[in-house]
DNA sequence: CAAGTTATGGAATGGATCGTCCACAACGTA
DNA sequence: TACGTTGTGGACGATCCATTCCATAACTTG
């Protein structure tokens, strides 16, 4: 009996998505998005409720497809292949921070550095993303040690901390005006320097 | 002839970097700079200009003392302790991002999140910082390299890059939420894998 | 001491933006 | 086809905030 909505949802999170994404979350007007999508207003609150929910609506979104993208990478295959995957999502990292020529960044960092501080719920989404991000890559460690591609004396808690921080750390610094190129090189770098089997460190 | 002025310029400056640091640019009002500094807003405007100029000035200060931070603990020694300035310098880094229990994170970072892809000053100011610590990083691995204490076959510049983009990667993961203790390991590890003189990599 | 110059700080201004409201439209059901 | 319910979108109201303005104060020089 109602009269049904006349648009898609999930197409105007989409437009939302990139205009959070370009401006961030202050510097968008609820009027932009009702432009870019051609709601009026009283759909858009209709439908989202303000501004504070649908940018957790995006934000939630957007740290969920950060997971299932390193999930797709990283999860499900033989040890074997355990340190390939691992290389496959660094360098897929990197590649995104380097062909980002608008230097938008990622919207986790971009969002929880304009709001975490003062939103519990951001924070907690963020810091929820990180845990699950490196719960990844600990398992992926440790399923190249198994196979013997990583020094199994290694921990494989620190080695997946590493690589969380340097694929973070890849897309700050590409933020920050660094040339593609070396963000690709940092990408190498970190997986040229993992601990192979049967290394010998000196004490330091 | 002119009346002198009833404040120290550096205090003001240092509250108002108080205040971007906590609420961001969008998020502070120059009220709440009034406040905190005891100005008004005449004598706000008569000596800064502005907001953007006010945080312009802020920010510069801050990206130069980050520098100078880095050039104390890295520059000028003999080469048998550049692999000790290096891990002081990591350590250093890691340390402040776990102990900012506020989770302000750097302003480098905030600003530069917020402001950068808009505002040409900010974003040539962060590249130009980043650009800087990446030479000294550099330099200073070329120098343990010359000592032995690092493998000379490794390109000292993908190395800086890599202890750049960790240093930064850890102020993000901090802020998103990891544990101090995970924090300070991720700056051990990287640490630990740098390649020694002598190690022979599996081509990978 | 007189006068001119700058600092001071609070009130006023103007613009921008979030959210609400309402008249109207569209659709399903009876 | 008539009616009730929900969607639609633009106008409106209220708030907030950066900036300006101005009357007054403080200080230095001549």
């Amino acid at each position: 009996m109602p009269r049904p909505r006349a648009f898609d949802e999930q197409q105007v999170l989409a437009r939302a998505r990139e205009q959070f994404w370009t401006t961030g979350y202050a510097g968008t007007r609820m009027d932009d998005i009702a432009q870019a999508t051609g709601l009026g207003k009283g759909s858009l609150y209709g439908a989202f409720g303000g501004k504070r929910e649908l940018f957790h609506r995006v934000f939630d979104d957007w740290c969920a497809s950060v997971v299932e993208v390193a999930e797709g990478q990283l999860t499900g295959g033989p040890d074997a292949e355990a340190l390939a995957r691992l290389s496959g999502y660094v360098r897929l990292m990197a590649e995104n921070a380097a062909s980002d020529t608008e230097r938008r960044g990622c919207l986790v960092a971009k969002g929880a550095a304009e709001l975490a501080q003062h939103d519990p719920a951001i924070a907690g989404r963020t810091a929820d993303t990180m845990t699950r991000l490196l719960a990844l890559l600990r398992a992926e460690v440790s399923a190249a040690q198994r196979h013997g591609d990583i020094d199994r004396a290694a921990d494989p808690e620190q080695l997946g901390a590493l690589l969380l921080s340097v694929v973070r750390g890849i897309e700050a610094v590409g933020k920050a005006g660094l040339t593609p190129e070396t963000l690709r090189n940092i990408a190498d770098t970190v997986l040229a320097v993992l601990p192979a089997p049967g290394e010998r460190k000196p004490c330091r």
